[in-house]
RNA sequence: CGCGGGGUGGAGCAGUCUGGAAGCUCGUCGGGCUCAUAACCCGAAGGUCGCAGGUUCAAAUCCUGCCCCCGCAACCA
């Protein structure tokens, strides 16, 4: 018998360092549908691992003082043993410094490049000798390089295209006719309205601004796109060969039954994916998923704020499965979700530890205690069990139907219907007060036979998501786990059975304020360590050193500001007149979030009086405001410390 | 008029496509039970479903306008 395929694939992850909770959601939410496609009886192939090249790794290893190569084969260690420690059960873990990987992109370039989907051609923009980067003007920070702020200048650099614009009818057909495509649904039509038919540009796929990356073995100054490299990893890793000589894997599992990737990058693989596919004559991808976001409550995690969350942290905390159930429980099937601290506790103790954890050992207790850990099946019904199996039953076809959406949180809402109803029953049926009776001794069995099947069939369907409770489960039920086939009717538990005498608690509860205080310990301990807590400092990068005739071209001066109002149609620009000496410049800054307009009104500040007229939002702006700005990104207005005339300079 | 998402009892969410008694989890309060991890079960309080209009026998749901929040994008001069 031949079992389906289904090949399920995680993004790459960025190899710029350690991944936190939100990147290991994708691999634990990817694992959780491998997993149930498993017990469904497919062949399943699951891929991941890392993106390794780019700029911004080349910087990183220079940071570091390590060669890129060893910098990323640290920083893919790491992920690989996170995504380990989540027990995920990946087949494949790619890297893209594999070197058949590497072979492969180069050859696919040079395939597009003599089919002529990739041409050499200009990338124009304004260019840092020192930086040796090419910035487009929207890029610069006043005229100047955003990196190190020195002068820029117009210039072309030769860079390989590849020409979009020829597919993208064949793909907005492509995406009308898969309804599914692109999921969830929303951002479809984001990706339609965006990009698609607002028509596309040809994408420049090489760069040579940096050297870690493959080389276009025909023009080996460049490097190809690190999305171009990225994105191919889907068939790398299943041993494609564009000269025909892919392994037998590659003709079983693509086109690939699911991509899934953040939100975030929906774009590339809707798009760029569809494209190179397209133009490497190859099916496209089933289904591109763009789950949302994990977020925390306390703000974005930031390194600064030492508030970043980690996965091995977590699981310090509460142990490898109830991390998982966390991310996979509190994310919604379109929205960001939310996770914290408090809120994890919370789940830990109300879910895990009383709703499933109390029931599996009550339980496994009673029937110690009524039978000796034995456990028959008796045939003594009564009406309310047949609640209880229906509920046990839908458990399992509902869990699948929500799988079958990827709406994995609602699957496993179902399976702790599961769980409740089992609490409930046992109140129902109130086996202490059968246990006083000898007479009813069967009915109390069957009782039990009946929740420890039940608990059989939840703990069954709970395998894709917390595997280990799963086995758990059942190796103090003695009994094993039970793929979909073996879930179609209730009563399967082999009577006779004894259970463990020694019920193991499965998840503890947790005292919410002793945990807090460790957490807040740990949060405390990874702060980096200021100087002094109440007056901190901020460093920022080093500029070139400039002479005094540098700093002698710029020409401050005071300015009053005498009238401001906001910039319609923009989110953070003021737009203030500004009285210098007797003549008035109009000035755009994007300080609104800090300021109101009537605020500024009377203001002496500081000005760069002889800054470039520019544009902002349609609006002229003839100088700059200047400000100072803290490590949140707020504001203050340079004022002078003594009350100084309108226009008096400043030196 | 840049694109998109959202605003539902104290908290977090479902329900909106396909109008028809406002639901789930947690928390709070009261009760029950004692097999179990101070757990489990039952009940109660608590909501103008962002605001204002409109369509309809009937609107959280459809239509119009407005307000607020959040991403992205952009212009953070």
């Amino acid at each position: 018998m031949n079992k389906k395929p289904y090949y399920i694939t995680t993004a790459i992850a960025y190899t710029s360092g350690k991944p936190h909770i939100g990147n290991t959601y994708e691999i634990v939410l990817a694992d959780s549908i491998a997993r149930y496609k498993r017990m469904q009886g497919y062949d399943v192939r699951f891929q991941t691992g890392t993106d390794e090249h780019g700029q911004k790794i080349e910087d990183k290893a220079i940071e570091a003082g390590v060669s890129p190569q060893e910098f990323v084969d640290q920083t893919a260690a790491e992920i690989k043993r996170i995504w380990d420690l989540m027990n995920t059960s990946y087949d494949k873990f790619i890297r893209t410094t594999d070197k058949d990987h590497e072979a492969q992109v180069q050859k696919i370039f040079k395939k597009l490049y003599d089919k002529g989907d990739i041409y050499k051609g200009e990338y124009e923009g304004m260019y840092c000798k020192p930086c040796e980067s090419f910035f487009t003007a929207s890029q610069l920070v006043d005229g100047k390089c955003p990196d190190c702020g020195r002068e820029v200048e117009p210039a072309k650099e030769e860079a390989y295209f590849f020409k979009m614009s020829k597919y993208s009818q064949k793909l907005i057909d492509y995406i009308n006719e898969h309804p599914n495509f692109i999921q969830p649904e929303s951002r479809k039509n984001e990706m339609m309205n965006n990009f698609l038919l607002a028509g596309l540009q040809d994408l420049c796929v090489s760069r040579t601004s940096f050297k870690w990356g493959i080389p276009v073995d025909f023009d080996p100054k460049h490097v190809v796109y690190v999305w171009i490299d990225a994105l191919t990893n889907y068939i790398t890793g299943l041993g494609f060969d564009l000269d025909g000589n892919s392994d037998p894997m590659f003709e079983k599992y693509w086109p690939a039954d699911v991509h899934l990737i953040g939100k975030d990058i929906l774009r590339f693989h809707t798009i760029y994916w569809p494209i190179m596919l397209m133009a490497l004559d190859l099916p496209l991808p089933k289904q591109v998923f763009g789950h949302p976001w994990l977020l925390q409550n306390d703000g974005k995690m930031s390194k600064s704020k030492g508030n970043v969350i980690y996965a091995d942290e977590l699981v310090d905390f509460f142990g490898v499965d109830a991390v998982r159930y966390f991310v996979l429980h509190e994310m919604p099937f379109e929205n960001d979700g939310v996770i914290s601290w408090e809120l994890m506790i919370e789940r830990m103790n109300s879910d895990l530890a009383n709703t499933l954890g109390n029931l599996v050992n009550r339980t496994i207790s009673m029937s110690n205690k009524y039978f000796d850990g034995v456990v028959t099946h008796t045939n003594v019904t009564e009406p309310v069990d047949e609640e209880l199996k229906t509920v046990a039953m839908d458990a399992v076809k509902k869990t699948g139907e929500k799988m079958d959406k990827l709406r994995v949180a609602d699957a496993i809402t179902e399976v702790f219907t599961l769980f409740k109803r089992c609490n409930k029953y046992i109140d129902e049926t109130t086996p202490w007060a059968l246990a006083k009776d000898e007479a009813k001794k069967d009915r109390l069995a069957e009782v039990l036979y009946n929740l420890t099947e039940s608990i059989t069939i939840g703990a069954s369907l709970l395998s894709s998501f917390m595997p280990q409770t799963a086995e758990k489960i059942a190796s103090q039920l003695h009994t094993s786990l039970r793929t979909e086939e073996e879930l179609d009717h209730f009563g399967v538990y082999t009577s006779g059975t004894k259970v463990t005498d020694q019920p193991e608690i499965l998840f503890a509860r947790l005292d919410v304020e002793k945990t807090m205080e460790k957490v807040n310990a740990l949060m405390e301990s990874k702060k980096p360590k200021d100087e002094t807590p109440e007056e901190p400092v901020i460093d920022i990068e080093p500029k070139e050193e400039i002479t005094y005739d540098d700093f002698m071209k710029m020409q401050f001066q005071v300015g009053e500001i005498i009238a401001c109002e906001e910039v319609k149609k923009s989110k953070k620009l003021l737009c203030s007149q500004v009285k210098i000496g007797s003549q008035v410049k109009q000035i755009v800054s994007g300080i609104k979030a800090h300021y109101t307009a009537e605020e500024m009104v009377g203001k002496k500040v500081m000005v760069l009086v002889n800054l470039k007229p520019a544009k902002l939002a349609g609006v002229l702006s003839e100088g700059m405001l200047l400000c100072a700005e803290n490590e949140n990104g707020e504001l203050a207005l340079m004022v002078p410390e003594k009350d100084m005339p309108s226009g008096a300079e400043i030196c």
